[in-house]
DNA sequence: CTAATAGTGTCTATCAGACATTATACT
DNA sequence: AGTATAATGTCTGATAGACACTATTAG
């Protein structure tokens, strides 16, 4: 129980980013290379302590994300994933860290950041196979990062997100699939996705080989009625 | 950018909680009259300071849990809800508060804690309304609150913690009922309820006036397969 | 018997999943 | 014509919502 004197203890905040994106029809996540202790040459999730005492936890995300990655945060989905505070996750003390959950389309190599000595796209499988390790708790944040878009591809319209500004219904599809981990039946995919109100909207076609497709962008709505509902046997 | 001198900046860490129950049929939070500046006088989420520097978040939760509402947090489900970290949301500093969500049966008037000089249950539509108002951020925190309630309402068997040990199907009709804040055939909550593969699992009856009614606990799924999906109207 | 509450049955429009066919381009 | 990809149609079993009846107790 504090008393008179007592005050409260002092922490160290920091943010971390689970970055997620699509390559080659597969769910990639973005990892740093630590430049300094701890942890040094290990892998980790992009993020950093706050800069300063006033600033706030969305615009900090959003620091890391350009400092780190090389993303301009504007056009980026951001999102609140949660807080991971164990005692003892950090060995230079009690940090507690706020973690962010961002979706990007398709993007080539980053250019490595500033504080990160090497920054690349990793399979989210070969981290979860436990071929890639990663520093801290970040394997659990990851984890539950990727967690939390196969359920947001359910209820919202984040998966157009992983497309470009424009996208075809196929491809919309291939970022089911990819996330999910299952493989979906075209036409049933077409008849839904159409049937949602809000969800895409029509805008030009596209030359391809074979017939051509009609072109779609992100409709108005950002939540899904109806959902799309995740298969059982879903990843 | 960090030079060699730098050093991250330390921040003060709460915990709050927002614990539901069920009182009257009515869906209700539990709030503290504050004792202390700032805002003291007014209500607020119970909530405090990490006691050092070494206790991890959630038993912090459940020591407040403990202190401010005498409540054993050993049955109650506790879920983090979210960091609120926005900087001058605390007058006394820069306080990042994570969020926790709590789920208690019905109870009587709880025992006022150690630190507050008043602790008691409001229902959530008097804040909703304007008629109560919190101190900090609360109102906000909340709404997130209720509103993540009622999304797990549909997902997992949490109704099962609004109730007591054993309960009718009518009264786990009551809970959806209270927190969606919408009317439910009874005909088609009990086949769908009961369809739902280990939700609920009989326990003996129950005499009442009229017919007795069946008897069930809570079974061993905490996901419900499939959901029970909330109506588009609810509250 | 009547009142009160618990529990079950049925009908129908809609939807999800399985599956085959047609359409439009390029070579 | 042949190939490749896009788009649409149909059938069927399951489900959600609306609704009416039977069952079991107390007084």
């Amino acid at each position: 129980m504090p008393d008179e004197q007592w005050s409260p203890p002092l922490v160290m905040v920091t943010v971390d980013l689970v970055i997620l994106t699509l390559r080659a029809g597969e769910l990639n996540a973005l990892l740093v290379e630590r430049g300094v202790e701890p942890y040094q040459g290990e892998m980790a999730l992009p993020g950093g302590f706050l800069n300063n005492g006033e600033e706030d936890l969305q615009v900090a995300a959003h620091r890391e994300l350009a400092e780190e990655a090389g993303l301009d945060g504007a056009s980026l989905h951001l999102e609140q994933l949660g807080v991971y505070g164990t005692p003892g996750r950090d060995p230079r003390g009690r940090v507690v860290s706020v973690a962010y959950l961002a979706i990007a389309p398709g993007l080539p190599e980053p250019a490595a950041g500033t504080d990160a000595a090497g920054a690349r796209w990793q399979p989210v499988g070969a981290v979860a196979a436990g071929k890639v390790r990663l520093a801290f708790d970040h394997e659990l944040i990851l984890n539950d990062g990727v967690e939390r878009a196969r359920a947001k591809l359910e209820h919202t319209a984040l998966a157009t997100a992983f497309c470009g500004e424009t996208f075809t219904i196929s491809e919309l599809q291939r970022v089911y699939e990819a996330v999910w981990g299952v493989e979906i039946d075209p036409r049933n995919f077409y008849r839904k996705v159409q049937g949602v109100e809000g969800f895409i909207v029509p805008d030009g076609h596209k030359a391809t080989r074979g017939r051509p497709a009609r072109l779609f962008r992100a409709g108005r709505s950002a939540a899904l009625h109806p959902p799309l509902v995740r298969p059982e046997g879903a990843t």
